[in-house]
DNA sequence: TGATTTGATTGATTTATATCAATCAAATCG
DNA sequence: CGATTTGATTGATATAAATCAATCAAATCA
């Protein structure tokens, strides 16, 4: 974990997200306490039960974010992207994370103090909207997994996980997965035994082709499908 | 379903919530403009995937909200009390409904245009934080359901919806269930039958008695017990 | 470079829970 | 008021997926 400083906050300003609704002046205020870190695969960006003091944008890389269970395995709610903030609901209830976010592969993330933040949608109520826009999409995200893991059953909710991946993690068909089986069986709620047997099933019925990391499905249709009657 | 009018927003407003956020005039405007509506028992309140024109606040009653599967058993997302807001996140997303509600008592809700209630958040920052705030904790509760349902087994996971009826609901002990066992289950994440089996084995076990609907945590130590080990 | 740890894979077995099927009680209806 | 529908309950059975246990391959280490 070591801090550098990337070149502007005005970069990630024109890609259009939550910051576009910001002035110059607020932008430059943003771009003038931020802080870069960057994280070796496996490095902790945050940890659930910890105070929640930065807002995170991940700038490079890819970072897991899940839910920490006693004893038991996790739950990953899901794999961040640059660029792409974490939406940490814990900063406006009680300054807690409630889900932890470690690094998949070496990741660089911008931290703002959340204070700041506060203060920004107090000033700018264009972008306190556009923050209740982006909370609202992970909040209908998330109905989506509660749905999924009480009426899929396993190929159902590995479709769900691959579909994911491909639509919005990797974005390219085939891909190389830079998360383990263990991680593909915290995404998909399975164990890890579960979730290899699932994928050579896949793999047999020629839905996808799988050889070590590399992994390119060869029949969408199929899978969505699977993804859909569950 | 039925239109009647109720005294006042200020009625409302005295409970500190998000509307504690808004000045006389603002709380004038809210009152001029909303409107209220008797649900008989059973009723729907809004579907899953209409567009969602009002902000919805149940003033009595009590009303379940949940996620609906083609061909398979609902998910209940949670109960709402008086007086309570629902937070739909699609009224800043998509303007669609993203799940259901449907009364299960007598139910009183006050309905405001979401145009109106997005106005005031462009004007009153405070109030955007307010709800921001409501949405978080709201989002924050869905982590422990997908924790839940994806780590504990029948008896963790109605231990929960037990609690949750008993401390968030109908909050006094004992208390007369007005939703159906097959609301319990879809409270509790398993089938009618399960849910059935499972109060059972509590009743059995001196942890609750249940006569009918009436329904008293006898051992809430070890009801809580069973929610924390799953 | 051989030893050791870690992650992936496969098979055998167990178990939690759904499903299927029937009965019962209560509520509603004609 | 008897008939019928609806919701609750119980038992028997099936099955999806976890667990347990071993092997294998690859990566790391001393």
């Amino acid at each position: 974990m070591e801090k550098v400083l990337e070149s502007s906050c005005l970069a990630c300003k024109t890609r259009s997200d939550i910051f576009s609704a910001l002035n110059e002046k607020e932008i430059a205020g943003v771009d003038c306490e931020r802080v870069s870190v960057v994280y070796k695969p496996g490095e902790i960006i945050f940890k659930q039960g910890a105070p929640c003091n930065s807002f995170v944008c991940i700038t490079s890389g890819l970072v897991k974010l899940y839910l920490e269970h006693d004893n038991s395995n996790n739950v990953i709610l899901g794999l961040v992207r640059p660029v792409n903030y974490i939406f940490e609901p814990g900063a406006f209830v009680d300054n807690r994370h409630h889900f932890s976010a470690v690094s998949c592969e070496e990741t660089t993330a911008c931290l703002i103090d959340n204070k700041l933040m506060q203060e920004l949608m107090a000033k700018n109520s264009l972008f306190a909207t556009e923050y209740i826009k982006k909370i609202s999409e992970q909040a209908i995200e998330l109905y989506g997994r509660i749905s999924g893991c009480n009426q899929k059953q396993v190929f159902g909710r590995m479709a769900d996980a691959l579909l994911y991946l491909n639509n919005r993690i990797y974005k390219e068909n085939p891909f190389k997965l830079s998360i383990s089986r263990q991680d593909i069986a915290d995404l998909s709620g399975m164990t890890k035994e579960s979730s290899i047997r699932v994928l050579k099933k896949f793999k047999e019925d020629g839905i996808i082709s799988l050889e070590g990391n590399n992994l390119e499905i060869i029949n969408l249709p199929m899978l969505e499908a699977i993804s859909r009657n569950g």
